[in-house]
DNA sequence: TTGTACGCGTTATCAC
DNA sequence: GTGATAACGCGTACAA
């Protein structure tokens, strides 16, 4: 029982007395073989026990069908649901998947990025945002951003403009004194800004009542609780007696946010109103289910993967066309009105 | 700017006036040559711009680097959580991943195994269950589990008896009148029985009333709901004025089910306590921080990866010694006392 | 310390 | 329809 050498098209062809060549064609281009030669080749095979050598047909044609992914981490449910989602279109395209947490790490992921190239990955998907898209762009192969500056690569994106003017909208139509936006620091460049664009401009338009606080709340859930306490004792001072709708950066922290509220009141008051952002599970899994704008993931998964296929594709050609500008899909949210929205008929 | 071909060892050589295999030597054993010699050559590798391709190099000596991965699904926070710290291994052990989810699909697993064997993995992690241990062992190349029947392969798993023991061992200890243990249906083989196992145990040993509730929970979210609710109402009605200690299977159903708890009685109700499972995120920021069985995921993947790096190794040697047994490691879990279990002063 | 020659397992290009 | 031969880019005896 030791370890035999791989079976390879050379024992292959000894064995059937054909050439190495006519195995080759047997995989690639089965048609040009006579129905009983495929047979026997067929035979063969399972008689050596044969498996394919991916990496040698790679060095021989350039094609790995690797496509590296690079992510900030796995910990907020968005992520993993979008890496969930991007790795199950092998099933669709048939790409395998190199994966890499970034943490937030530059020369990590500038070495990750090395490592990739090294593998010959014919495309990549980024949702980490260490590294310009300058910089992206001069790696000079095909690359799908997602949810992060692109001004020099192809991205899909939520239409996160829409999802402000949704999330203020939602609030505006239930006659809120006051709408409180808190988000983490966020640059203009960036994707989500276009939430809080997309409230302001809202807010602005019906003349409402409005404040836009920015937090740090990326760090450990100490410091992002003891900063939404504040933000509830401030507002509970602040805006007494007045009906608050408050749009939050994501589900986690609008669940976070709820139960605090929940906590210091003893209920989800009468004067305040939550959309969060994501859909999250979290969102319809808390003590009060969470009004919020959905981020379709399974889409925006999708778009990136095809967007990333279709550039790959190009580049195989004889003569590749190269884009004049990048692409830039945007996918629309969807509003889940739940309960921190729509009260329940009191008694 | 038309695409030049990649740069290769050869044009380095002639660059140089060096043979190929001192270029070669260069990057594997770089004292070996002169250090003047080895400027000229970092010299040369800036002006071409030569880029590394390691499929050439995996092609010549077998060496990929990759370990392969084959994870259910990315929804529950435990699995993505451990994804993410194995991926993060790669700054420890360089080894490079290749990530499929199996959504269950058995035969879409197989496939995915072929893939990666095609690519010549040098070790495969396996969190899915689709796929018998027998079957995979028959793989013949180094494998590890992470909590799943792993009779013929090596794992790393969490105590998940030690986990019971100390859940209803927690539960008791504040006085309940009956400990209730919540699973999904679980095989005898499986790590995760021990849970049960491990609560039978201490109930019996201390005497304790006691039940275990086996339902589906796996579902979506509407049927979980309605079945948590319905052992609600049961345990209200069959344990009124007792305490109950409740021990569920992991930290997201025992969040909903104090959910669905506070929202029945506008209160955590006095007689319940409650015992998660995982440490994920949501036990602590639920409405009442939930008590729960913590795994120590940095660790369980820590130890997968480095089991798996030591079987490699060994896989490498000239004269391999093929393992007698394979190799079970356990990780204790760390019981976080929240307030489900600990209540606060009452005023 | 450096070079020569060959092998890794497949695909591509021409012939026939 | 089939075969011989040369790539693909790097590692590694073995020799010098």
């Amino acid at each position: 029982m030791a370890q035999k050498k791989n079976v390879t098209f050379n024992d292959i062809a000894e064995y059937t007395h054909f050439s190495k060549t006519t195995i080759s064609r047997y995989f690639n281009n089965p048609d040009s073989l006579t129905l009983e030669n495929q047979a026997i080749i067929s035979d063969a095979l399972v008689k050596l026990n044969y498996k394919e050598n991916k990496v040698a047909r790679i060095l021989a044609n350039g094609k790995t069908e690797f496509i590296g992914i690079i992510i900030p981490s796995l910990y907020l449910h968005y992520f993993s649901e979008i890496l969930d989602r991007i790795l199950s279109t092998y099933e669709t395209f048939g790409y395998k998947f190199l994966v890499f947490v970034g943490n937030e790490k530059k020369e990590v992921e500038k070495q990750y990025i090395k490592e990739l190239l090294a593998y010959k990955i014919e495309g990549l998907i980024v949702l980490s945002h260490t590294i310009s898209s300058k910089s992206l762009a001069a790696l000079n192969i095909p690359i799908v951003s997602i949810e992060r500056e692109d001004q020099y690569i192809c991205s899909v994106n939520t239409d996160n403009y829409m999802g402000g003017v949704q999330a203020a909208g939602l609030l505006a139509s239930h006659n809120c004194d006051v709408l409180i936006h808190i988000n983490s620091p966020t640059g203009k460049e960036l994707p989500t800004y276009g939430r809080i664009q997309g409230f302001l401009d809202i807010c602005e338009e019906q003349h409402l009542k409005h404040q836009v606080l920015i937090r740090d709340l990326k760090a450990d859930y100490e410091s992002t609780q003891a900063q939404l306490e504040k933000i509830i004792d401030d507002l509970d001072r602040d805006y007494a007696g007045q009906k608050k709708g408050i749009f939050i950066s994501n589900d986690t922290h609008a669940n976070i946010f709820l139960n605090l509220l929940f906590r210091k009141h003893k209920v989800f008051p009468e004067d305040y109103l939550i959309v969060g952002f994501d859909n999250s599970p979290i969102s319809r899994e808390a003590i009060i289910p969470i009004s919020t704008v959905g981020q379709q993931i399974d889409k925006i998964a999708y778009e990136a993967v095809n967007l990333l296929v279709e550039l790959m594709n190009e580049r195989k050609k004889r003569r590749p066309v190269p884009l004049e500008e990048p692409i830039h899909k945007i996918i629309p949210p969807v509003l889940m009105r739940r309960e921190t929205t729509e009260r329940e008929e009191r008694a």
